[in-house]
DNA sequence: CTTTCCAAGACGAAA
DNA sequence: TCTTGGAAAG
């Protein structure tokens, strides 16, 4: 593969010169030293990524194909590609060996199965199926553990043998090291349970001739350091995300990387680990400067994504963690609008907020804002249906990611189950799942009885199942004969399709009619209408995977034929891609998006609104790591590039009953050192905000009149009072048409505000003109940072080192209103800035704010 | 032996 | 809201 990569470097490299100083200097960093790039949130880190990626292969002239770069997601990964092949062209970029850990090394196993004792048609077994091998190998002790009055829950144990797996523990590992120290010590007695069933689970994957998600990064390790020729195309490795990785995979970087001797990049953020839960190991970055010595460290500290006064709370957020290593974030943006902090009585009462709020702010931003803006993050994805239907009621579309997954969804793994077992007879848990849909009357008994007769004749439950319709076994038990014809007959029809080289979707299609899928959903199923378009989905899917831009490619050097067929490349590609990954870009445009704070990692969004921001939902009350859910709390603020929403409620339902809620303590332990960090007042955005908005985004500001037309629509159209009936919301105040026509200071009757701690007392008078209240809760916090900045350097440092934001924040005349007695001069504001008339206290429209 | 139906209980984050 | 488990019906 001659590499014409001589060409014309002045004009290829053009892109170095986008980058700022840090950025390229790890691009230009020499490819033979081991590199690690620690960048915050919104610091480029994919841009410096992929122009080192290529500069490697243009400048240093790396073939794309010995270039390893891993990727958590598949959604980075694809990321990573598109914006690779920018910069070097399609062509080249599918060369480059990107993907997830687990796709990587599943794509090698393929290969070199024979290697570490596996077969290469070997089936990816995911959590669920896992959960029921295990639920099953638990059965035997149930009565014992029940005798020791132990409840030992599938999900537990499972979640236990992963982190074992993981750390790189085998079943045996595992055993040794819970020895017994204590005879009396339930644990104990926990811990060999849980060791037995691991013995027992991983022989049952054996004979399933399946690999779970933590094997394919183990079984990786395994072929890569007992097999090391396999890793010989590689000259060098980059890893993304590199805090998150955990031990299994940090040994997987070392043996990948063997053969380049060092060449090794990383990419990561301590402040962002957030998988400690999955074993993630953040020492991992410190380890990896012991075992590649003369590792050097670049900081890429300029963030590009967010507006300084986002920044600002974000760091005060994470920085409250004294555990932590004190970094700082320069912004390159103004300081923008305040970040709202909001407390409400309800669960629905914060829905409420929410969905109008969004709305308002469509109709203030004068249409720059759609609802593909807006992302509300939440800590688990159950909070989702208060919002749902607040979003519901108010007609804005939206859509919930994590929650049920969609390869999650019994009518997919039905379908999947069928062309599982045809490309693997072995995989027990599709013929389990397959043998019923639709019903055949088989049950546990049955099912018993033909796994026994499997494990006699060491043949594979589906081999004795065809033997018995073939009559050339005899029935068992339950008489099952009769039941299974119809079943063996499907499976055997599929197989030789898939034989003759049928492509997945018109397999599945041929499998919907043996089956006579959708009637079976018709009849079973309540919601069979969404099951059916999911199926009809899947086949879509199918198409893409088949059409998709093979990115396993050739294996030059390593000679073993590729086993893949299109149809193992399906499954393989249902098993190991999330929801995510697959759905339809301008689908996402027009929803706003619903989803984890977890999932969030890696994405942006202009508006992000984090409800229920509370003690006991955030930190989580059963969380194992404190500090982690801290950081989660500070990915979640960081993904927020204009505007940042959180809100808490003080009553919320669990279980049936109500139990009241306190702030967070992450929030509160922020305003109670600097009640400015956040305000309960909503923003009017008059112009100077709005143009920070479109600035932040890079988008045309909207044009006055739309706004106004948009702003009048919104005020015909939306009932405010909709929130909570004696809460006269500062939302209400602040938008109803009585504040710009000079109302009466008693306008503003009583507001309950949400600053300072949580605990604050809840309600205070507050009696002041509103014109007054608007202009000085908001202007001296968005628009004092601004002429800093032309004053000073291009940058403000929002680190909690910054004194360049203390004046402003100090100020006692800018204390939230709630607390500010009646009599107040407006004079730090207007010293700034010189009010215009009669625009509500904000600079007329001529003004331009010193823009960036 | 299997299926169906109904009440009670739960509810963390993911490849 | 969805899952789970037990009891009765098929």
């Amino acid at each position: 593969m001659a590499p014409q990569i001589t060409q014309k470097s002045s004009e290829s490299l053009a892109f170095l010169k986008s980058l700022n100083t840090a950025q390229l200097q790890a691009v230009l960093h020499e490819p033979t030293s081991p590199l690690q790039i620690l960048a915050g949130p919104g610091s480029g880190k994919t841009k410096a990524l992929t122009s080192r990626i290529a500069h490697l292969i243009l400048h240093h002239s790396l073939p794309p194909s010995s270039i390893c770069a891993v990727t958590f997601t598949n959604k980075a990964a694809s990321e990573m590609r598109q914006r690779l092949g920018v910069l070097i062209g399609k062509q080249r970029t599918a060369e480059v060996r990107m993907g997830t850990f687990h796709a990587s090394c599943a794509l090698f196993l393929r290969k070199f199965s024979k290697v570490v004792g596996i077969e290469p048609n070997f089936t990816v077994c995911d959590a669920e199926e896992s959960k029921k091998i295990i639920s099953n190998l638990l059965k035997p002790h149930k009565n014992f553990l029940a005798s020791k009055d132990i409840t030992l829950k599938d999900g537990n144990v499972l979640s236990q043998i992963s982190r074992a797996k993981a750390k790189g523990l085998d079943a045996k590992d595992f055993i040794a090291q819970h020895k017994a120290t204590n005879e009396f010590d339930p644990q104990v007695d926990i811990q060999r349970v849980i060791g037995t069933v691991y013995e027992k689970y991983e022989k049952a994957l054996r004979r399933s001739n399946s690999l779970d998600f933590d094997d394919l990064l183990l079984f990786g390790v395994k072929l890569f350091s007992e097999h090391p020729s396999a890793t010989n195309w590689c000259r060098h490795v980059l890893v993304d995300e590199f805090q998150d990785t955990n031990v299994t995979q940090y040994e997987l970087l070392r043996a990948i990387a063997r053969p380049t001797k060092g060449c090794v990049t990383i990419v990561g953020d301590p402040d962002q680990s957030i998988y400690g839960w999955r074993s993630a190991e953040v020492g991992n970055l410190a380890k990896m400067r012991k075992d590649f010595p003369g590792t050097t460290q670049i900081f890429l500290e300029e963030n590009y994504r967010s507006t300084g006064s986002i920044l600002k709370a974000s760091l005060a957020i994470v920085s409250q963690d004294k555990t932590r290593i004190p970094k700082t974030l320069l912004t390159s943006h103004p300081s923008g609008t305040v970040p709202v902090l909001r407390s409400f009585p309800s669960e629905q009462a914060e829905a409420n907020f929410i969905a109008v709020e969004i709305k308002r702010l469509v109709a203030f931003m004068g249409g720059m804002l759609r609802w593909g803006d807006f992302a509300i993050l939440l800590r688990f994805s159950a909070l989702s249906r208060a919002i749902e239907s607040a979003l519901q009621k108010e007609a804005i579309p939206c859509a919930v990611l994590g929650g049920h997954k969609f390869f999650e969804r019994q009518e997919i793994k039905d379908i999947l189950a069928y062309l599982q077992l045809v490309d693997n007879p072995s995989f027990v848990p599709a013929l389990t799942r397959a043998i019923n849909v639709p019903s055949r009357s088989i049950g546990e008994k049955s099912l018993e009885a033909i796994t026994e007769r499997a494990l006699k004749t060491k043949l594979s439950s589906l081999e004795v199942i065809e033997r018995i319709t073939d009559a050339k076994q005899p029935d068992v038990k339950p008489a099952v004969k009769s039941k299974l014809a119809s079943f063996v007959k499907t499976v055997r029809a599929l197989r030789q399709l898939a034989a003759k080289g049928a492509s997945p979707p018109d397999l599945i299609q041929r499998l919907l009619e043996l089956i006579g899928y959708e009637d079976h959903l018709k009849k079973t199923q309540p919601e069979w209408e969404t099951r059916w378009e999911n199926v009809q989905e899947l086949i879509t899917f199918a198409s893409e995977v088949e059409q998709g831009v093979n990115l396993a490619n050739v294996e030059p050097e390593d000679s073993a034929p590729s086993s893949d067929t299109p149809l193992r490349l399906f499954l393989q590609a249902s098993m190991l891609s999330s929801e995510g990954d697959n759905q339809s870009e301008e689908d996402s445009k027009e929803k706003v998006t619903i989803t984890t704070c977890h999932a969030a990692k890696g994405l942006e969004w202009p508006v992000v609104l984090i409800p229920a921001v509370e003690q006991g939902t955030f930190p989580f009350y059963r969380t194992e790591d404190f500090q982690e859910e801290r950081r989660l709390l500070y990915v979640a603020c960081t993904r927020a590039q204009s505007l940042l929403y959180l809100s808490h409620v003080t009553k919320r339902k669990v279980g049936g009953e109500t139990k009241t809620r306190d702030l967070s303590e992450f929030v509160s332990a922020v305003t109670k050192e600097d009640s400015n960090m956040f305000t309960a007042r909503v923003s009017q955005f008059a112009a100077i905000e709005r143009a920070v908005v479109a600035q932040v985004l890079g988008r045309a500001d909207a044009p006055e009149a739309e706004v106004a037309r948009r702003v009048a629509e919104f005020r015909k159209t939306t009932r405010y009072l909709a929130f909570d009936g004696d809460e006269t919301s500062q939302l209400d105040t602040l938008s109803f048409p009585a504040l710009s026509n000079g109302m009466a200071p008693s306008f503003v009757a009583s507001s309950k505000i949400a600053s300072g701690s949580g605990g604050a007392p809840p309600q205070k008078t507050v009696s002041l003109h509103p014109m007054l209240l608007a202009a000085k809760a908001q202007s001296p916090q968005i628009l004092a940072p601004i002429t800093q900045n032309v004053a000073s350097t291009s940058t403000s440092t929002v680190g909690s080192s910054n004194p360049s934001l203390k004046p402003a924040a100090s100020d006692p005349s800018l204390k939230p209103a709630a607390t500010i007695p009646t009599a107040v001069s407006t004079g730090g504001v207007k010293r700034r800035l010189g009010m215009g008339k009669g625009t509500m206290g904000f600079p007329n429209k001529k003004f331009k704010p010193p823009l960036l």
